[in-house]
DNA sequence: GTAATATATCATTATATACTGATACAATGA
DNA sequence: TCATTGTATCAGTATATAATGATATATTAC
């Protein structure tokens, strides 16, 4: 369905989370951990199309995880909030136990990581 | 591209946030907070048909966001670490702040949490 | 004005994945 | 043994979504 009044809570955070659960935001995020970074940036950090890092991009923007802020031609994006690094940093230490478990889960496949 | 031997911590980090980023998979993640249930207990609280019940418990146990306790017929699932209810936790404080991004965010549909 | 640069958006396509019904498997009890 | 119950798995389908190339928009420089 798409997004209504009755929209839950749970939908909510289930959409929340989309924003971390793929690669080329993932990779996105750790970037902008360093600190505030342009499209351009991102794109030669990243090795994604401009399209599809603005697309990203716009995503985690919408989504609350990044904020823009404009300057000349220049789009400067940075972590909205420091919970957004926390989240990252908490995922990372769960995943240095369960890493195993992630590592030999074949229900999902991943794409690759550098703009399949 | 499935997983290989290659495949990096990005693509595994985005791999364990995907567990988190379904409604289904996060109502059935909320429910465990409450303490060990069986697929029989989700399927009621959830709402949703056992085989896709099964189907996500498979997912997160691959995963390794869940383990099971099995004894007799039935299967006794719960979550594999504390961290991971605080991830839920922090998502939620998060979500707290960020909550009027993410429902303006119409980039992705989702589906009703309510086994569309 | 024109060119160049930075970014955003669009249409399209290929792939991923959530769901269902049917069915298999396993354990218990009559 | 046979029926029942709890769970897992499979094939098939519909939908979601990530990626691309083309293009639009906006700013700056010449």
């Amino acid at each position: 369905m798409l997004i209504t009044s009755t929209t839950s809570s749970i939908d909510l955070q289930a959409k929340l989370f989309r924003g971390f659960a793929d690669p080329s935001r993932l990779s996105i995020l750790l970037a902008l951990r360093e600190g505030e970074r342009t499209v351009s940036d991102l794109v030669e950090t990243t090795g994604f199309t401009q399209p599809n890092v603005s697309n990203h991009l716009s995503c985690l923007r919408d989504c609350g995880l990044v904020t823009v802020r404009q300057q000349g031609r220049f789009a400067y994006y940075s972590l909205s909030d420091d919970r957004v690094a926390k989240l990252l940093l908490l995922a990372d230490e769960l995943l240095a136990d369960v890493a195993r478990g992630v590592y030999e889960c074949t229900r999902y496949t991943i794409r690759d990581s550098k703009n399949g």
